[in-house]
DNA sequence: GCAAGCATACCGACTGGTTGGTATGTTCCG
DNA sequence: CGGAACATACCAACCAGTCGGTATGCTTGC
């Protein structure tokens, strides 16, 4: 979910590198499809270093979902949409930026968590937990704003950690009929979803439609 | 998107069978993950049938992807929700069809055209479009009976054919989740995100909120 | 009515290349 | 010196795809 290259440091040690292939090449072809010789080709390291740093190709796996969980976690951390004082903002500033990282083709915005876990979930339970706990901790990181969002408005028949998952379920379909379309702009398709992710929280926290940068 | 076995005809021929191999396998495992032998195991088919009926594994890919498309269409076609006066019903009634139809563990309800697009969007142009015209099928199925639902209640700031494809981008985005979730009702986990949407129409049309079942 | 001719459906051994993984060095830094 | 960080060479299993062949049925000519 995190967008692309530019917001994680530069990949130094070997190990690094090997995460960075892994996040472009998982992100392009899948887990299944890219082996362990095309990633250590893409990261210039050989397969003993490969082999040195994971001790299997799951375990590769595991450490990416959890590399992609770190630098996800870190960027959303850090944004600026938390310093609105109002919740409902908050949560919309965050679909916002969402919405902004989504540029350029799907393999540079798209998730390697919910790329890897649509696979690997029966295959892998080590690669599954991973993926897991990877969604989960970005809808984890909204649910407050979404509690106070709830609680300030008195939206019914919804929770906060049902909405902070729907979020997160939102943002990976999106994914899905990005990668579907053919034309040559894939993160429209992927930000006509988050607009509609948008509206439904207006509607829900009874917000004035914002006007739609698209 | 089919929900299970049963709502497609028992598979006669081995082309039918190595397309209801498909099915399974790739739902469990994914596209590249499922060999052309496995495939031939679980169809009772040798090597040579399968290359008989499929030129190459991608060519499988493809037929499976339409294969999909035919089943899930004739199947929602048939469905009675489609005899309701109000459009708005209409609509409604089609998520609590596929809210239904989430019953057991995720590869038994989850979209073969949503899988293999997720791995193969890049890799093959041919089984990406496939899977394209199976997803945005099942959209435009639905897109009458939203423009309808739109006309009746005013609702502004939303098109037929966006919503549409956000319906169907919820229900991929559901599975993701359901896949992601390591619990014993996974079922559960996709019927929520279906429940949002239902909530979403229920705001954007107007109505009065629905008893959820769960 | 029946056989020749041909298409379809299917079989399973085989091939060249790729797979994830290992065993055994070498290099370099503290 | 010792161990972490690599490199090289290799392996058995598996991969998609090929190939020569067979069994069956349909079609056409006589």
């Amino acid at each position: 979910m995190i967008p692309n290259q530019t917001f994680r440091p530069p990949a130094s040690t070997a190990r690094d590198r090997v995460l960075e292939a892994g996040v472009k090449l998982i992100r392009a072809q899948g887990y299944s499809a890219t082996s362990v010789d095309e990633l250590c080709r893409e990261a210039g390291v050989t397969k003993g270093g490969f082999f040195h740093h994971f001790a299997s190709k799951e375990a590769l796996g595991v450490a990416l979902a959890n590399y992609w969980s770190r630098s996800t976690g870190a960027f959303f951390a850090a944004a600026p949409f938390h310093h609105n004082a109002d919740p409902v903002e908050r949560v919309l500033g965050y679909i916002d930026l969402r919405i902004a990282l989504l540029v350029g083709p799907a393999e540079s915005f798209s998730c390697v968590a919910g790329t890897m876990v649509q696979e690997q979930f029966r295959s892998s339970a080590a690669i599954r937990a991973a993926c897991e706990a990877s969604i989960l901790g970005n809808a984890a990181a909204l649910e407050a704003d979404l509690a106070a969002a709830i609680a300030q408005t008195g939206a019914t028949g919804v929770t906060a950690g049902g909405l902070s998952r729907h979020v997160q379920a939102v943002i990976q379909g999106a994914f899905v009929l990005a990668k579907a379309n053919g034309g040559d702009d894939q993160a429209a398709t992927a930000r006509e979803h988050l607009q509609h992710l948008q509206r439904y929280f207006e509607l829900l926290f009874d917000q004035e439609p914002r006007e739609n940068p698209s």
